[in-house]
DNA sequence: ATGCCCCCGTCCCGGGGA
């Protein structure tokens, strides 16, 4: 089964490319970032009437995450627990045969320091606390997302210019790595320990075209998922397309 | 030090992204 995150910069936008990937049978669990739009406002005709299943956490403007599926979803939980004045819609989780698959949306966190960066900080707390929950079930579970985090200097073109960004910063690091001491796998790394690759390439600056880009997209599993792992990369295709989004996708298979 | 580019919306500028 195949497992692919990908961050779309608002899902009314990049419809078409999303909706060829999945006519394209890329990938049969489809974790989607940044919708930018409601519930309500979610293109999902568009998905069933192709056969595909969904379920959505949306909001207006920012934000927004989603599972996609051509099998049956059950969605296990909808926003993360730990604040309930937390109103930013970057969490949901599902059981799709017999896998917890998460689609997170981490907070970026800049500038930093400052409130939104504290916010993130707290955020990647709840996050592990969630993690740590899902660990305990003993259950293949897959975290998968924008988690806003350069794991390593291999990870980042530039590391040195991105020293005290929120994305890279060793608090940042810390908590990123306290998520995967629980006991998670960073799936791309255990099929590639080694090479640059990238998933999110900056409109600005010629970014893409120069290969400038960061790895802040990940699929981190769990032990019982891990042991099911048979591959893992990025696929680069999507964000030369026209009207492409800033990341591309990222996926691992897992037997069966 | 700032903007570059792109997306959104009580919309032609400003906030947010990373």
């Amino acid at each position: 089964m195949r497992i692919t995150s990908w961050n779309v910069n608002s899902i009314k936008a990049r419809l078409e490319h999303v909706l060829a990937y999945c006519k394209a049978d890329k990938t049969d669990v489809l974790l989607l970032q940044e919708l930018k739009t409601t519930d309500d406002n979610f293109p999902r005709q568009s998905f069933e009437d192709i056969g595909w299943q969904l379920a959505t956490h949306g909001q207006k403007t920012y934000n927004g995450v989603a599972i996609l599926a051509k099998r049956p979803i059950q969605v296990t939980q909808v926003g993360l627990a730990g604040d309930d004045s937390d109103e930013q819609a970057r969490y949901i989780e599902a059981e799709i045969e017999g896998i917890r698959i998460a689609s997170i949306y981490l907070p970026n966190g800049n500038p930093c320091p400052g409130p939104k960066y504290d916010y993130k900080l707290a955020w990647m707390d709840r996050l592990f606390s969630r993690a740590k929950h899902l660990f305990n079930l003993e259950i293949p579970v897959v975290l998968a997302g924008d988690f806003n985090v350069i794991p390593h200097s291999i990870d980042c073109y530039d590391p040195l210019s991105w020293q005290e960004d929120a994305l890279f910063r060793e608090e940042t690091k810390s908590k990123f790595y306290a998520i995967c001491n629980i006991g998670y796998l960073d799936a791309l790394r255990q099929i590639h320990p080694k090479g640059a690759y990238y998933t999110f390439w900056d409109y600005q600056r010629g970014a893409w075209q120069k290969d400038n880009g960061i790895r802040i997209d990940h699929l981190l599993l769990s032990p019982e998922a891990s042991c099911r792992l048979v591959d893992c990369n990025v696929d680069r295709n999507p964000r030369g397309l026209e009207k492409a989004s800033d990341h591309t996708p990222i996926w691992c298979d897992l037997t069966i």
